[in-house]
RNA sequence: GCCCGGAUGGUGGAAUUGGUAGACACGCAGGACUUAAAAUCCUGUGACUUCACGGUCGUGCGGGUUCAAGUCCCGCUCCGGGCACCA
């Protein structure tokens, strides 16, 4: 009997489903292992091959752990807010609702065709108001809270409200950006606005005044990578920087534990390390200095106290609140002009450019705390608002952009460190010995920057400071398709968060997708529904998509529990995610949100763990090779020429061409043959025109000339990796692998490619050997003819050794997420199996049960027919027996000097005397040794012998 | 510039963590079956050298440690990823 993938398939998708094979309960004496994939985002062109790498590898792991023993927690669901669906709702006046419910049935089906074991009963997508009902719930708990740093944890607003009526925020230890003193006589005596101001710098889900990249001509808010060069990427047209009241969440306040944590979870170091420098602790202090003329002090924020008295300059950020005061009505113009100027360049631009300092003198002087000399104080765009205090103590003598910035306006410098006992360290190094610095001259840096920091507390000027790169993340977005921020104002603008009977607060039905003509979101076109009978208002920003992925992981324990975010004993008992497998491009955005709500909810005490995801993969990228046409345009007619012509490439311009008119494509000479031009040129009304170069003749209107004899019509294209997409048209559809070659191949396959975490380019050139490998595997069972190989006879002690090796190498291999060398074991045992004519029952129900997770059709199938009644993916793992393994003899490589030169077999028991005194008489060795003398003879027993002459 | 990864046959990759480099697969070559082809099966396949037995070289480059290095140490080169006036 032939083995027919496609009927196998077909069969057992309809029987698990009706079986309920992969459904999992919440009820369990086994030990819980919850496997989860980084859900996608449900595009309109489908899955590619590069997608299922990752999803394959999860669903072999969970299959495996479920034949373990344990109760598996498998899920899959869809991230399905986000900006393309808005963006083709614009464009085509499609609700997006629409086109994302039918972009996750598609993604379902293909999802399904693949084999995965999700439990589909669990399936969720973010924007079902079922599902961001408690998004939007936990948004009002956020906001609901502040940060008690003396606990260590959130608590709630209402508690901070009591403690300000008791005391003000005199000895108040929270995470705040709220500077001055209030009593508890002053809180009494504030407005409801102003309360509401106040708290506003204390909750974790707060209202602020942020930059945002304000397009004009789009009317419309951009996010940082889709600017360039000031313009927006699409249209090209201006982009601003516009201050806009925006929502944030005060991630700020878990920076500590984020950092922390991140010593307790099992994540690539190279993901750890991109965590911790976005949180970008640093210790320093902050010192006030006094400025000439006016009552405030300047405050800034350094790592180097030491270096105090090389300080020369001052810099404060342009947007710096104090510029206007501080700047001398002589310098007005010039400042004004530079802080325009610093205005009309983004964030990007401004970090971009690093040779050319520029800045602006203020006119106004700070004096320094210890020689009371005046210092000049600078405006640069070197300097950032939001990082710090906006403002530093500019040390030439000790930073490297201090030093260009007083060279170029020609400042003094004064020589602070001597690291003449460091020759190797770098100017950042905080190391050396103090000079030039009055009391603490003469002492290390270390035990200089305790000094002043001794000193400054002493003084009432300064203290200890802890700093973080990391800012509060902003939240909204001026958005329709995301969770709306379910928030209202009253008369006065006084915030409240909605009580969770009335969530969830669901999207409103909108005239047009676009923005607002003020730059509202879409949803401020819903005037009702923005205006509440009783005169308050709506918020109008919509959540991020970090919003609903941040706590999704939880949301599948309980999917759907109307009452709860998720049912206490359901995620008591399924906790966080063992192993989780994702791209490495969500390093930071999602990873990083997702910690912050976890600890968060950990705080609140709705669950009882603090980190979501233990165990972390990264799988790579599936780039695809990208098949380019070279062209030229002259006097309005395209001319192609053939890749093989092409000197140098930047003489042309190029065209993606589509890779399905491709032959031999992925490969240096991939080709369009006549059939391939043809298709190409009837592709895009401009090219039906044009001409094909190639080296045996041209190509034109449907029709090639060869003008040498017999020529061939070879158009050559330049292949080249590089990422899938649909815009390079080398998108590679799983449905087509799989109806070629079968689900469990185009599984194998993925797997077989190499190690999970590395990125490569996808082709199918070994496909053919995992396609052979099945039939082998088959034909262990059926003769072609259909006959039932398989047999009740004892295996043979071969046999067995076969097996148990296997199985020894495939359990070591899972447990490393090796799957490629898992594939490359099957493969060995069925070639031995096959030479050793083995048709036993006994090896290949485990052989079956072995490769179950990588193949579960085939196996599924074989397992029936080896008269099993229930699911092979629901019996057990095999386990190797040693006894099996044992060898009578090894083979013993004989190397002389290092270098092997025979291999002898020797008994296992064979003593490590023996054995020496065996080789020392091998005529192998003899010829080596020749007339010299055996200097050292070493036998690693089990292992290989070396002579040493 | 800084911080992480990586580099092994024609190709994808293996190597039990210092112990037979190149498992497995693709590709290629030769052979069997066939009227022929496909499919299938068998054999060979790192380079150089040799009629052959064999020998020499060989894991990006240059050093080192060791009886023994793809693996450890030092110094580079190239490729991939992340961060980048962060005070």
């Amino acid at each position: 009997m032939e083995f027919n993938f496609s009927e196998i398939e077909k069969k057992w998708l309809a029987a698990w489903e009706q079986n309920g094979t992969y459904q999992v309960s919440n009820q369990s004496d086994r030990p819980k292992y919850y496997v989860l994939d980084m859900f996608p985002y449900p595009s309109g062109s489908g899955l590619h091959v590069g997608h299922p790498l990752g999803y394959i590898a999860s669903d072999i792991f969970a299959r495996y752990k479920r034949l373990k023993g344990f109760n598996v927690l498998h899920p899959m669901g869809y991230d399905a807010f986000g900006l393309p669906a808005e963006e083709h709702a614009i464009r085509m006046g499609v609700h997006p609702a629409i086109s994302t419910k039918e972009n996750t049935e598609r993604y379902r089906e293909q999802l399904e065709s693949i084999g995965l074991s999700f439990d589909w009963s669990r399936e969720i997508r973010t924007s079902d108001p079922s599902y961001h009902k408690w998004t939007q719930w936990i948004f009002t708990l956020l906001f609901e809270h502040y940060y008690d740093k003396k606990a260590d944890k959130a608590k709630p607003i209402k508690e901070l409200v009591a403690y300000f009526e008791q005391n003000g925020n005199r000895d108040l230890d929270a995470a705040t950006t709220y500077e001055e003193l209030f009593s508890a006589e002053d809180w009494a005596a504030f407005s409801r606005k102003e309360k509401d101001e106040v708290l506003m710098h204390y909750r974790l889900a707060f209202r602020s005044v942020g930059t945002v990249n304000w397009c004009e001509a789009l009317g419309t808010v951009l996010a940082n990578d889709q600017v360039k060069n000031g313009l927006s990427e699409r249209g090209q047209h201006p982009v601003e920087l516009r201050p806009m009241t925006q929502w944030f969440l005060r991630i700020t306040a878990y920076a500590d534990r984020l950092l922390e944590g991140l010593k307790t979870i099992d994540w690539t170091e190279s993901l750890k390390s991109i965590q911790r420098h976005w949180i970008g602790r640093s210790e320093g202090a902050l010192v006030k200095f006094d400025l000439q003329g006016l009552e405030e002090q300047l405050p800034v924020y350094t790592t180097r106290p030491d270096t105090i008295f090389g300080v020369t300059f001052m810099v404060l950020a342009p947007e710096h609140e104090l510029v206007d005061r501080i700047t001398t009505p002589e310098q007005k113009e010039e400042v004004n002009q530079y802080v325009k100027y610093v205005a009309g360049r983004s964030e990007r631009e401004r970090n971009a450019e690093v040779k050319d300092v520029t800045g602006s003198f203020t006119g106004g002087y700070a004096i320094h705390p210890f020689t009371k000399k005046p210092i000049p104080i600078y405006i640069s765009e070197y300097v950032l608002k939001d990082y710090g205090t906006g403002a530093i103590m500019a040390v030439p003598s000790d930073d490297e952009r201090d030093m260009a910035f007083a060279k170029k306006f020609g400042i003094e410098i004064i020589d602070v460190i001597d690291k003449s006992d460091y020759p190797n360290a770098t100017l950042s190094d905080k190391v050396g010995k103090v000079i030039n610095s009055d009391f603490i001259t003469g002492m290390e840096v270390p035990d200089a920057i305790e000094e002043i920091i001794k000193r400054v507390e002493a003084m009432g000027i300064g203290r200890r400071g802890v700093n973080y790169k990391m800012r509060d993340a902003g939240f909204s977005r001026q958005r329709y398709w995301g969770e709306p921020i379910p928030i209202v104002y009253d008369a006065d603008g006084v915030a409240f968060s909605l009580p969770l009977s009335e969530l969830p607060l669901e999207l409103p039905d909108v005239p047009e997708f676009k923005p607002t003509a003020d730059g509202q979101s879409p949803l401020g076109r819903a005037v009702d529904w923005v205006n509440l009978p009783d005169g308050r208002k709506r918020e109008t920003d919509t959540m991020p998509g970090t919003a609903g992925s941040a706590w999704y992981f939880m949301r599948y324990t309980d999917p759907h529990n109307n009452d709860a975010f998720a049912g206490k004993e359901a995620i008591d008992y399924w906790q966080n995610v063992d192993l989780y497998v994702g791209g490495s491009e969500h390093a930071v955005a999602h990873l990083m949100y997702s910690r912050f709500w976890t600890k968060f909810l950990y705080d609140l005490g709705y669950i009882n763990f603090d980190e979501p995801f233990k165990k972390l993969i990264n799988q790579g990228m599936i780039q695809g090779i990208i098949e380019i046409a070279f062209l030229k345009k002259e006097n309005g007619k395209i001319r192609f020429i053939s890749a093989d012509m092409v000197d140098n490439r930047k003489d042309f311009s190029e065209f993606f061409v589509p890779i399905e008119f491709v032959s031999d494509y992925g490969k240096e000479t991939s080709y369009l043959d006549e059939e391939g031009l043809r298709k190409f040129a009837a592709w895009n009304v401009d090219f039906a025109k044009a001409t094909f170069e190639m080296k045996d003749g041209y190509f034109k209107d449907g029709q090639f000339t060869p003008t040498k004899e017999g020529g061939q019509c070879r158009f050559v294209t330049h292949s080249e990796a590089g990422k899938m997409s649909k815009s390079r048209y080398n998108t590679i559809n799983p449905d087509d692998i799989i109806a070629e070659y079968g689900a469990d191949c185009f599984r194998m396959y993925e797997m077989f490619l190499g190690p999970i975490e590395q990125s490569k380019p996808w082709n199918t050139n070994g496909i053919d050997g995992i396609s052979k490998f099945l039939r082998r595997f088959w034909a262990l069972f059926y003769d072609a003819d259909g006959k039932w190989l398989v047999t009740e006879d004892a295996p043979s002690p071969e046999a067995l050794k076969v097996l148990h090796q296997t199985i020894k190498k495939v359990l070591f291999d899972m447990e490393r997420f090796s799957f490629n060398t898992c594939v490359s074991g099957f493969m060995v045992a069925v070639n031995e199996l096959r030479k050793l004519n083995c048709h036993s029952k006994e090896i290949l129900e485990d052989m079956v049960r072995l490769m179950a997770p990588f193949a579960p059709f085939i196996t599924e199938e074989l397992w029936t027919k080896l008269g099993h009644e229930g699911s092979v993916h629901l019996s057990s793992y095999p386990d190797f027996d040693e006894k099996y393994l044992v060898k009578s003899s090894i083979d013993y490589p004989i190397s002389i000097n290092g270098k092997k030169r025979a291999v002898v077999p020797f008994p296992a028991d064979a003593s490590k005397s023996d054995i020496e005194n065996a080789v020392r008489s091998l005529e192998i060795v003899q010829k080596w040794v020749g007339d010299k003398e055996i200097k050292r003879l070493i036998v690693v027993p089990g292992r290989m012998v070396n002579v040493v002459v």
